[in-house]
DNA sequence: TACGCGTGGGC
DNA sequence: TGCCCAAGCGT
């Protein structure tokens, strides 16, 4: 029968051997006297960009972000605006608009707080980041449960139940294995190990520091854990993007603050429901391709129309050409204006 | 509780 | 190619 107790070591021990190096990562430092900790500002930046997402896509953003705004100050004191185009391309919009909202609170209050139900308050920070900011930033005794987690555990105990009925199972188990010694390094440890070693497809086991503790390995069944619910079908929708140029201008709205692309700059377009009408008062459109684009929970076949308006729109506002940034356009936006693009060029 | 919410990479 | 997945949160 495994010791829970032996799990939390021998993690640790690997984790100081295989930590990976990360921008917004203190080394572990095996000096537990005078441990270095983050800065509590860049592990919630970093936290926020994460969800959902990966380390991969998050790196640029991250130093994009720590640059131009080093301290939660900073960023509490930025233009709305240059935040969203900053955060464009990112996905999830919404984590943008908390993120701001979040840094204003922060800022006012003083502060990071540095308890779990503290952070727990602020917007955008839930039960996994409120946690993930305590442990690392705080060392504070806190388990974390992230899709890495819950895998890394539902192998280690042979956990049958499906996600996300089993959500409740893993965290009692995970909350058993935390140690009180740097916690902070064992929830990254756990991590570290979910993301390298203990993989989805073609878990590592061979490599695997904790395989003699690993039921789901005894039972060689580590591959098909943790189970999930099947997922709905996602539909098809199809709509339309309106590039509508007004002299050496193009016209873009700025989606309302809720809902897909919140926030976001966007070419003018309806509800994506197929039965889409043009926006008033351009003399002729020309339909110029489709983009394709999958969402979260439904697929999209946009047809992109081109159109030039005899007078000034009285909606959305107009871009100059010269001053369009592709890089502020979320990522379905790029496509259309990628089309539009190379339609002006011809 | 279950759904809405982006995007890119791996296989 | 299509599907799965990635350090989830808000409602």
């Amino acid at each position: 029968m495994r010791d829970n107790r032996v799990i939390a070591p021998q993690l640790l021990d690997w984790y100081d051997r295989h930590a990976r190096v990360l921008p917004w990562r203190v080394l572990p430092c095996r000096d537990q006297d005078s441990p270095v900790r983050a800065d509590p500002y860049r592990v919630w930046l970093s936290e926020v960009m994460l969800q959902q997402t990966t380390v991969a896509a998050v790196k640029s953003y991250f130093h994009r972000f720590a640059a131009l705004w080093p301290t939660v100050q900073d960023l509490a004191a930025a233009d709305d605006a240059q935040v969203m185009a900053e955060w464009a391309g990112l996905g999830y919009y919404a984590r943008a608009r908390n993120l701001l909202a979040c840094a204003r609170a922060v800022a006012a209050m003083g502060g990071f707080p540095d308890t779990r139900e503290g952070l727990r308050e602020l917007p955008g920070i839930g039960a996994y980041t409120s946690a993930a900011i305590a442990a690392i930033a705080y060392d504070a005794p806190e388990t974390v449960v992230d899709g890495n987690v819950e895998r890394v555990v539902a192998r280690l105990f042979a956990v049958q139940t499906p996600l996300p009925v089993a959500k409740p199972e893993l965290v009692a188990l995970a909350e058993a294995l935390t140690p009180r010694e740097r916690p902070g390094d064992y929830a990254q440890a756990m991590m570290d190990l979910g993301a390298t070693i203990c993989t989805p497809r073609n878990p590592a086991c061979g490599i695997c520091p904790l395989i003699h503790d690993c039921d789901a390995r005894a039972q060689g069944i580590a591959a098909s854990l943790p189970r999930k619910a099947p997922k709905a079908a996602k539909p098809d929708r199809t709509g339309i993007a309106w590039v509508a140029r007004h002299g050496e201008a193009v016209v873009f709205e700025e989606r309302p603050a809720k809902g897909l692309l919140g926030g976001m700059l966007a070419f003018p377009s309806a509800h994506w429901d197929g039965r889409d009408l043009p926006p008033p008062g351009a003399a002729a459109w020309r339909e110029i391709g489709h983009v394709r684009h999958v969402f979260t929970h439904f697929n999209l076949s946009l047809r992109v129309m081109a159109g030039d308006l005899d007078a000034a729109p009285r909606w959305g506002h107009l871009v100059p050409l010269s001053r369009i940034d592709r890089d502020a356009l979320p990522g379905l936006m790029r496509k259309v204006w990628d089309m539009a693009r190379a339609d002006l060029a011809s």
